[in-house]
DNA sequence: TATTGTTATACTCTATAACTATA
DNA sequence: TATAGTTATAGAGTATAACAATA
């Protein structure tokens, strides 16, 4: 416990976890490109598909600035994939929204991305739940210690 | 065990680990940043302080085409961090290496990385331990299914 | 001929600052 | 006056293609 900084098994383990966030990164990025998306458009598609998003919004979840936003939906609304709908609430806020053609591609992008996690096919499902609780932990959302 | 996909737990992983990316990659940058240099930069000055590096070589580690690499690494040597030297095997090659500049600010980098490792400290040693065999059997490395 | 590094070009993402239209 | 989105600008990373020097 205490204060582990630099002893040998952390440090295997940042490695290690250096290692995971690269491929991932990668393969998130190789996946994206397969429909010629960037990575970025990529991201954002997937987040307007759970529901019509505010530019701001969408700056926020990117850690963006919303300058940087406008481009973004510029392009994937230059190729059908997404459009600004008015805000009723608020005449100054744009929605951006997946359309048909958008939902379909960004459905194709998960099942791409279903190739990438792959890697958690070697654990078993107790294996899983282990890994899922270890990492919930790390991200401070307090698991329960014993398996449950 | 067989083909596990978008059964709730396997997914529920899946979101975990797209979550550690986020952060993990974020802090980098941000640690980068810390130092006035970009995530690529910062990258490619830790991976020369292992080794003067060819300029084809570095861009197969960054999976970039050898072209960017110059770029970078011109933009490192005009802050002084990195020097050009020749291969005396093969007057093609050219090999870039840290200056003494490169080697103080590459250590710095390390250390505000400790920080990121931060989310560790929530684990006891014998957490990490499983933590590693999981994510070594993840990525394929094959460590023994049982505790060693 | 093949390889290494570079240059030239074009595109995307990024932050900053200034602008507009609403609130 | 404050906020949402945009535009303009500049820097950085990226891929592609063409080039000079060397193998």
């Amino acid at each position: 416990m205490a204060t582990p900084r630099t002893d040998p098994l952390t440090v295997e383990v940042v490695e290690l976890i250096g290692t995971v966030v690269a491929r991932y990164y990668a393969e998130y990025e190789q996946a994206a490109a397969k429909h010629s998306l960037t990575g970025a458009q990529a991201r954002v598609l997937s987040l307007l598909t759970l529901e019509p998003t505010p530019m701001r919004r969408i700056a926020q979840k990117l850690k963006c600035e919303p300058s940087n936003v406008t481009g973004i939906i510029d392009r994937l609304e230059a190729r059908g994939l997404v459009e600004r709908r008015p805000d009723p609430n608020d005449r100054r806020v744009k929605l951006a929204a997946p359309t048909e053609d958008g939902r379909v591609t960004a459905r194709r992008l998960r099942e791409s991305l279903d190739f990438a996690r792959e890697p958690l096919a070697e654990l078993s499902d107790e294996e899983r739940t282990v890994l899922r609780d270890l990492l919930k932990r790390m991200l401070g959302k307090e698991a329960p210690v014993a398996a449950r």
